[in-house]
Formats: C-alpha cells, structure tokens, sequence
DNA sequence: CCGTGACTGCATCTTTCGATGTACCGCGAG
DNA sequence: CTCGCGGTACATCGAAAGATGCAGTCACGG
C-alpha cells in the first residue's frame, strides 16, 4: 500500500486528485494539505511514501515545501503543476523533487507516475523531458567562450599567479603565497595579462573563474 | 509514418529490434547499421526521422555516433543499452540524444518511446531518470557559498556597478557605461565592498562570476 | 514645515596596480 | 666557449583603484 499525501491549495483539484488516488487498490490517501506549510507539517507528522506537491499554493510555495520534505527525509516527492515553466522544473528538481508531472495528466498515468516514484525510479512528464535533458547537456558542459588551450601559452609560474588571481588576491598577497617580491608578482601579472590580451586583473580574475581555477 | 534507422552491432538483437519495430503499422525501418560509422553514414544518406543507437558498437560508438548525427542535425537519436551505467546515460545526453532506453525494455514500451521521441518529446528508462535527477540537482547548482541575499542589502546602483564588475570593466568604463562621473563609480565600488565584506573589486568580480550576474 | 534617513553623486588623498627597463640564471646551438 | 633565448626576478614611475568627507535629492512621519 502507498501512503500518499495530497498537496494542493484548490480544493477542487485536491478532491480530483484524492478521487483518482482512491480509485486505486493499492494507494492510500493518508492526509491533505491545502498549502506548503501545512505539507511539511503533515509530512513529518503522518510519514507518507510519497507527496503529491503542487507548486502554487500560499505560504510557502511547492518548490520550498519540497526542498524541506526532501531534505528531512520524509518523503519522496512528486510536483504537480499547470504549467511546464522551465523555472518552475528545474527549481523543481533541485529541490529534490523525484518527479514532476504536468496537470493534465490522465488519471491512469497519474497513477502509474505514484507507483514509479514509490518504487524509488524517477520520473518526468515527456514534454519537460527534453528540456531538462537540453539543459542537462547544457550545464556541466559549460561552452569553452574561453579556451582552456589559452593556458598553454603561459608559463608555470604565471599560471601560479592567474590562479591567485582568481582568488582575488592582491599583489602583496600573491607574493607572500608564492614566496617572492611584490614587484615580481607585478610583472608576471603583465606578462600574462599580455598574452591573455587582457588589460586589468579583473578581467584575468573572472577569465580564471571561467576555466575553473 | 515514423522512419527508424536502427544501429546496433549484434545482429540477433538488431534483427530482434528490427521485427519489433515492424511490427507497428506506424512505423518503418529504413535502415540498419552495424557500427557507428555506418550509423552517421546512413543517416545521412536517408534522412530517418530517429535513429536507434546502441552504446556499444565497434569502430565508432553509440555516443560519439549519437553527437555527430545531433551536430548535423541528421535525426533525433534514442539511446539503447544493456547497462544504466552513468558515463553512458550522462555522456548520450550531453551528446544531444532526445532519449535514453534500457534493452530490457518491453517491446510495448519501445515503441511507445520511438513516438514520444519522434513527436519531439524526450524519454528516459525511470529506472534511470532518478541519476539523472540527481546529477542535474548537483551540477548547475553549485554549493551556495555565496548566498544570493546578500544582494538585497545593495542599492540598485550597487548591483548595477557590482555587474559591470564582474565583467572586469575598469571604473572609467563603468562611468561611462552607467553615465556617472570616475569618482562616484569609486563611491560604489567602496560601499559595496563594504557591505559584502571583500578588500578589492577583484574579489567583487569573483563573485559576481559565482552569483551568475 | 521640518527633521530624519537612505540613496546618489562628486572631490580629495593615499594605496595599489601595471608598464617598462634591467639583471640574473640555465640551457641548447653555433 | 659564448651567444642567444626563455624563464624568473626586482626597482621605478605614471595611472588606476580605494578610502573618506561632504552635498543634493527624495520619501517618510512628526
């Protein structure tokens, strides 16, 4: 038997929602909350399997709900919503979120999406999918604006340096670290400055973010 | 009609694809491909609207074929492998593939992913989508070590300066871009350096860089 | 109406930065 | 050998960045 726990401000939508849930043998609705707050609150209380999580309600939104449920450990959660704005899934699932599914779901799917989630698999309702996969590849794989091959050119101890650099360092600070004159530190700081075709530091700071020195 | 390009190396399996594929009145194998070579070759020659890549394959494999057919925006491509293995979920999906299916799925399923793809809508194995989930939540958000409140305690003039900052502007070029005089930037940059707490704009552009401005 | 406080703006002064010239060392080619 | 060359190192000097003091504006409540 899954325990669910119902989520959602509209109480309409919320006995459609329970109604569906009913409608099956093996899911049990355990509770119903009619914002955020009152859904952390009935999650540590009643510890269902599962919560149905809508994003919009008052108090405290779906996503912050979620965020809270998840990181207690009380259930795994699935986030309901009307619209597939992408700020919306993502935040979504950051939050820790183990599904998200779009309101028009079929009843059917509906409950196919309680059973996966309870069975610990993750799920996305196909239209977002690819989005998040976009985004996915998008991510991690920052587009080299800047190639690290750029790096080649300098020598090891103006790397040293950039990477001091990086850490916003001052002069005086990067010739203690790297154990020499400020005046040197100065003059490595030009040279890479030159080949790297900037003109301030800064801009040698925010470049070595960018390579992730 | 959904025109499938199947590409995979062991022939049993394909010709197992194959008669499974056949078997929707919706859908019609154009071509099948033993290596990823052959895969980028025949997709280019006849233009199928999905291609079915297998990971493993000789000569060229799956996900590298998979980024070569998505570069040249040949057809969308699903992903299929025995294993859930997260190098190769991860890596097809950075490769630009629409989805990502276990061979142990079931012929019902495979072709119910086959449409959801071709309709222009991603997919991925549950049993794997919760890794995906997760490895999403990790990456794009970096640890806030930086939290993003500390904006609130500057003014709109700060945030704007701290902006231009973090492009590695020099305070003359910020002057003139926000249309102020060289010595209120100074005035800027000296408050709001006070108010995160930093000793230079260096630092003021590093973080910048992390809060993504 | 007048205070009060937050925001924005500018000018002055000290510190830091960055460009430039120079020098030393190690190493390979002539 | 000794010459050139790249890497490293330091000192000097004009330019920028940063701290500080102060004034004008606007909104708020007394």
């Amino acid at each position: 038997m899954i325990r669910v726990l119902v989520a959602e401000d509209q109480s309409a939508v919320r006995a459609g929602l329970v109604l569906i849930l009913r409608s099956a043998p093996d899911i049990e609705v355990v509770g119903e909350a009619a914002d955020g707050e009152q859904a952390v609150a009935l999650a540590r209380e009643l510890r269902p399997d599962l919560v149905l999580m809508d994003v919009q309600m008052p108090r405290l939104d779906g996503v912050s709900a979620t965020r809270r449920v998840v990181a207690e450990g009380l259930a795994d959660v699935l986030v309901l919503t009307t619209f597939d704005l992408d700020e919306y899934v993502f935040g979504a699932l950051r939050a820790g979120a183990a599904g998200f599914l779009l309101k028009n779901t079929e009843a059917k799917d509906l409950l196919a999406a309680v059973r996966t989630v309870a069975r610990g698999e993750g799920l996305i309702a196909p239209a977002v999918t690819r989005r998040l996969i976009a985004e996915f590849a998008a991510g991690p794989s920052r587009e080299p604006k800047t190639d690290p091959a750029v790096l080649e050119q300098l020598t090891r101890r103006e790397r040293e340096v950039l990477s001091c650099l990086g850490e916003g360092l001052s002069n005086a600070a990067i010739a203690e670290r790297l154990d020499m004159a400020e005046a040197t530190v100065k003059t490595h700081v030009s040279r890479l400055l030159g080949k790297l075709e900037l003109r301030s530091r800064v801009q040698a700071a925010v470049l070595a973010q960018e390579l992730g020195i």
